[in-house]
DNA sequence: GGTGTAATTTAGAATAAACTAAATTAATAG
DNA sequence: CTATTAATTTAGTTTATTCTAAATTACACC
């Protein structure tokens, strides 16, 4: 299967991944959606949505007042599997940032690399 | 491998994926890719390419004042295989255009269903 | 030093994307 | 029909991305 450039535009936007994770074990309401992320309108959750579904990742279906709205893990192939190791690394670092800080007991400065910044020249040799 | 969502932003643009795919079977030079995008400035395609190089898409080595830049296809995994099938299908569509548009003698009106814009309700039911 | 070629970087303009608030549409319940 | 709830759509603003033009850096050669 070939990916539509809409897809890796789709993809792109935190946002959207974020609802896409929010639907993809279970298909949830568009203001169940909207409950699950304060800081936006819930006009901006359907405009994402839209823009999920017309690209193939979400699809909906009508019910009373409702609509559900569920993701298309099966349109989307490898790529789904990326993103579910995505969003499980983000969680074993939450974790595992969790952890350190009650490990800290006390003020442990720890190794402290920083990253210098680098102008880079046009070639290195 | 988990992708970084800066993969996922540097896929999304159709520039930065057309650079990808000069650079994906081998190295060019920042001015050949440039040469190969005559709509663009040269400073754009090295902002893109630096874009690309963040992201972890490609790498470059520097030789004379020539910096050669390759993509880095065996760290897009599955990513990458899904990108030449694209590719590969948007050649497909290229070449089948032209056939069709070869074998097209004399106004063939042809079967045009045009897809009605619809103004979708918020239910179906 | 100076010239030519290659590439990057910067500042600002143009373009595109995302968001908000308000209006609108749909359906249900009374 | 009216009120309520759910969701979408529109118009306009904000924000982020992408681009250009000009300046700058790097290297080779003379």
């Amino acid at each position: 299967m070939a990916p539509e450039p809409s897809v890796l535009v789709a993809l792109a936007s935190p946002r959207r991944r974020e609802i896409l994770r929010l639907v993809w074990r279970e298909e949830r309401t568009a203001g169940a959606i909207h409950r699950a992320m304060p800081d936006v309108t819930f006009g901006a959750v359907s405009l994402q949505l839209r823009t999920l579904e017309e690209a193939g990742l979400v699809e909906s279906r009508g019910e009373k007042q409702f609509r559900f709205y569920r993701a298309r893990r099966e349109a989307l192939g490898a790529l789904g599997e990326m993103l579910e190791r995505m969003w499980d690394d983000a969680l074993w670092r939450l974790k595992l940032a969790a952890q350190l800080e009650e490990t800290r007991r006390g003020p442990r400065p720890g190794p402290q690399r920083a990253q210098a910044q680098q102008k880079r020249p046009p070639r290195k040799k």
